[in-house]
DNA sequence: AGCACGCCGACT
DNA sequence: GTCGGCGTGCTC
């Protein structure tokens, strides 16, 4: 009898790949466990076993494996399904979603090898400058990578070169598998047990008399086993002496030592449980209630608290629950970087349970988190952590939180697959039959619709915690402002006034510039002409730390002109305003006060982010700048004043969500100021202040933006009533791009008729030398996503055929932000 | 994706 | 004449 094995490859390919088993490997093989497979001539790569069967290929002969890689699954069923599901949904490969859901030290590739097969004499052989010099540089460092040998002979393609040694037999080509992950280990050392006794130890440190160094180090392991019975680390015990690892190795050698190896995690949490308990006021846990009773019909709940009402404090008193059944439970964050201080909390309360999962962290701590998910251990029962995190290996899934749930960056933008954590999760909450809870002060018009179509149950706190006011908002008219010349820059003179009165109370205050579209470009006010990127349609945008002009797509960068490249005048500005124009401002009207900035330029680093928030938390400085940053959950006490310098770029984006992320921007914003007692301020700068969303904002009326977004998305056919996909065509040929658009959106047409909208040039048509076109699909509610999707799965196939369209890439993009 | 194979222009 | 560019096809 012969058995097959089907495996998804990490590869962007539609299909399973069927390699053939033995009995003795089939017996052993479980769907959901790694094998290495040979997959072309010469790559190994490392599959993922879907299913186990008995049908041999028709067409084509199965090969056998290479390697069984785990003795157990390392992916559970609901796993195998939730790719599978993903992958469907989103219109990617399995492949696509096995990169982005494993570990990369889960994934083995070959390399190929390049070795000296025998010693040969370099004179006696013919050779041409090429291939001698591989075979001397293999004489000295015995194997290189193909990719070493490019950098010697300097050129792209070598594998012809090592094609024609390797058919002299001068040298083998052969594939390494890259080490697995490696358990960190520690260095423990005990006395060797033929010296316990009290005689023999005198005997020996009598003899180590005239080694004293060696005599001290006994002395104090000594010392240290009486204190505590503990095993000793090495590391402990050189430190406890301050001697060289040379005079232990001695020990070692003469036997008086003995050195042993344990495993021990990376990832160790080295604080202590310090809150215990968790009180709700009245507001929530009548909330608390009310979800709990929900749960038991719903498995969704939305949680609509405005800012500051406490939602994570219902949050943690529900995964206790679920912990109490003994469940696992699962926190997402829209960015990791920016919640130390929520992680914090969980760890304050739940100790080493809490497992932060994290694309920064190295491949061999997300090892380790995904080891513990699986053998869901005690260690980790909650995992908190950004999108990535619903690919890990739940067993018992009793609780989803997704906090911040409006946040767009829970949609994976690139690569594929381009999947919605917050959606995803709710399909995944399914699978287990648990329970998911969807917080935000200002929820995504999709989850309210499904809120008030009964989809979903709606939990609602209006109230912020200690009864703290929600902040009062003004609107400053800078239109007005700017022809009664009552502006200093970009600052209204309102903005001054009450800058300055809240610094003077010693309180702080947060200034919000949007850096989208914001970005100061330079321009030449005699001809007009702006700078280009040479490789994207945008303008360069100046960066003054480093005196240069910068492409934000493609990192292209010049020095800082001092003349109009077009005209060469020398009469040439900044136009657009970022955080550097408004700091620079701010510290011309505010010298004497400290001021903080919070961008992309500042926060690079690894603790870029954590510098600036902790300076401000302890009031190094008073008066921080920044950008979306801002929103993130931050909790900072003496803020009383928050400033929006320009609302409108918010709301003049392209984008059918425009309004609706404004609203959510702004109130975001709007919600750091005043935490305590005191009753914060907020000021809007905008040209427009009898925009609707402005009006809604300074009323905090989610309720009415609701119903006006919705009318609007009604009308002009968007979510949550339409459901998007779109396709973006990319090729390096302009009109090829045009042409492959064209063709596409007619075929598509012939389907979907109206529903389909384009092709058209994207706001930045080219991008690194590659043009853009967008398809947009409309998909009504009544009608089948199934069988939608399949349609365009099909079309899209029927593209790809066409031979004058091969260089013409098409990205497919369901649900897009 | 990565690699082989095949075809065509631009250089020693 | 070869080198290296890229378009095309295939991988169990």
């Amino acid at each position: 009898m012969s058995y097959f094995a089907d495996l998804i490859l990490p590869l962007p390919l539609e299909k399973r790949f069927t390699y053939s088993l033995t009995e003795e490997e089939a017996n052993f093989v479980q769907p959901g466990m790694r094998l290495a497979v040979q997959f072309g001539k010469n790559r190994i790569y490392t599959g993922i076993v879907a299913i186990i069967h008995q049908n041999p290929p028709e067409v084509y002969e199965a090969k056998p494996i290479h390697q069984i890689l785990d003795d157990k699954p390392l992916l559970t069923t609901e796993q195998l399904k939730f790719w599978e599901w993903i992958a469907s949904y989103y219109l990617c490969a399995e492949g696509d979603v096995m990169r982005a859901a494993l570990p990369g030290a889960f994934m083995l590739e070959s390399e190929s090898m390049v070795k000296l097969s025998k010693e040969i004499e370099i004179e006696s052989i013919e050779l041409n400058d090429d291939e001698y010099l591989v075979i001397e540089a293999l004489q000295r460092q015995s194997s290189m990578k193909i990719q070493e040998i490019e950098q010697l002979l300097d050129r792209k393609k070598v594998l012809p070169v090592i094609n024609k040694l390797v058919a002299k037999n001068l040298v083998d080509l052969n594939q390494e598998i890259y080490e697995q992950f490696k358990p960190k280990e520690i260095r423990y050392v005990c006395l060797n047990p033929a010296f316990e006794a009290e005689a023999e130890m005198h005997r020996l440190l009598d003899e180590l008399n005239r080694a004293p160094k060696q005599r001290e180090i006994l002395l104090s392991y000594f010392s240290i086993t009486a204190r505590s019975k503990k095993p000793l680390k090495v590391k402990e015990l050189l430190e406890e002496t301050g001697a060289s690892s040379s005079v232990l190795k001695a020990l070692i050698d003469k036997k008086i030592f003995e050195e042993f190896y344990q495993e021990t995690d990376r990832v160790v949490f080295e604080g202590e449980i310090n809150q215990h308990e968790i009180n709700l006021n009245k507001v929530q846990q009548k909330a608390f209630d009310e979800i709990k009773e929900y749960f038991e019909e719903d498995q969704v709940c939305l949680l609509h608290g405005v800012t500051s009402s406490g939602k994570t404090e219902i949050y943690i008193r529900l995964i206790e629950e679920a912990l109490n059944k003994g469940k696992q439970a699962l926190y997402l964050l829209p960015e990791i970087a920016l919640t130390t201080q929520l992680i914090k909390r969980l760890q304050n309360y739940f100790g080493e349970k809490v497992l932060v999962y994290h694309s920064k962290y190295s491949v061999n701590e997300r090892v380790e988190i995904y080891k513990k998910v699986l053998d869901n251990s005690e260690k980790g029962k909650i995992v908190i952590g950004a999108r990535s995190c619903i690919f890990l290996p739940f067993q018992d899934l009793g609780l989803i939180v997704v906090d911040e749930e409006h946040e767009s960056t829970f949609k994976q933008f690139d690569p594929a697959p381009r999947y919605h954590a917050r959606d995803a999760a709710v399909v995944l909450a399914n699978m287990f039959k648990a329970n998911i809870i969807l917080g935000s002060a200002t929820p995504s018009l999709e989850s309210y619709f499904n809120a008030e179509h009964n989809k979903y149950s709606l939990v609602e706190l209006n109230r912020r915690f200690g009864n703290v006011l929600m902040p009062e908002v003004e609107v400053v008219d800078i239109k007005t402002a700017h022809r009664k010349k009552k502006m200093t820059g970009h600052f209204s003179e309102r903005l001054i006034e009450e800058i300055k009165a809240s610094l003077k109370e010693e309180e702080q205050v947060i200034l919000f510039q949007n850096r989208r579209g914001f970005s100061p470009i330079l321009e030449c006010n005699t001809c007009g002409h702006s700078p280009q990127c040479p490789n994207c349609d945008v303008s360069l945008t100046f960066h003054s730390h480093n005196n240069q002009l910068r492409c934000h797509y493609c990192g292209y960068h010049i020095a800082m002109q001092q003349q109009c490249m077009a005209c060469g005048s020398d009469e040439i500005s900044t136009k657009g305003f970022g955080t550097e124009q408004v700091e620079t401002e701010l510290k011309a009207l505010f010298p004497k006060y400290n001021i903080g900035r919070m961008d992309q330029d500042t926060t690079r680093g690894k603790h870029g982010y954590e510098k600036i928030i902790q300076a401000f938390e302890n009031h190094e400085t008073d008066i921080l700048i920044g950008t979306q940053m801002l929103t993130k959950g931050l909790d900072f006490r003496k803020v009383s004043l928050v400033g929006i310098m320009n609302a409108d770029n918010l709301l003049n984006f392209p984008d059918f969500r425009a309004h609706e992320r404004s609203f959510q921007l702004m109130l975001q914003v709007a919600g750091r100021s005043g935490r305590t007692k005191k009753r914060g301020k907020v000021l809007i700068q905008t040209y427009n202040p009898h925009h609707q969303i402005i009006q809604q904002v300074s009323t905090g009326n989610y309720e009415e933006m609701y119903k006006e977004q919705l009318e609007d998305r009604y009308q002009y056919q968007y979510p949550p009533y339409f459901r998007l996909i779109r396709l973006t065509l990319k090729c390096r040929d302009y009109s090829k791009t045009n042409e492959a658009a064209e063709w596409l959106a007619r075929a598509l047409e012939n389907v979907f008729d109206r529903y389909v909208l384009g092709p058209e040039f994207p706001p930045v048509a080219r991008i690194r030398n590659e043009y853009y076109k967008n398809i947009l699909i409309k998909i009504p509610q009544k009608q089948s996503l199934g069988k939608t999707k399949k349609m365009v799965h099909r079309i899209l196939t029927s593209f790809r055929a066409i031979g004058a369209y091969r260089s013409v890439k098409v990205v497919v993009n369901v649900d897009p932000q």
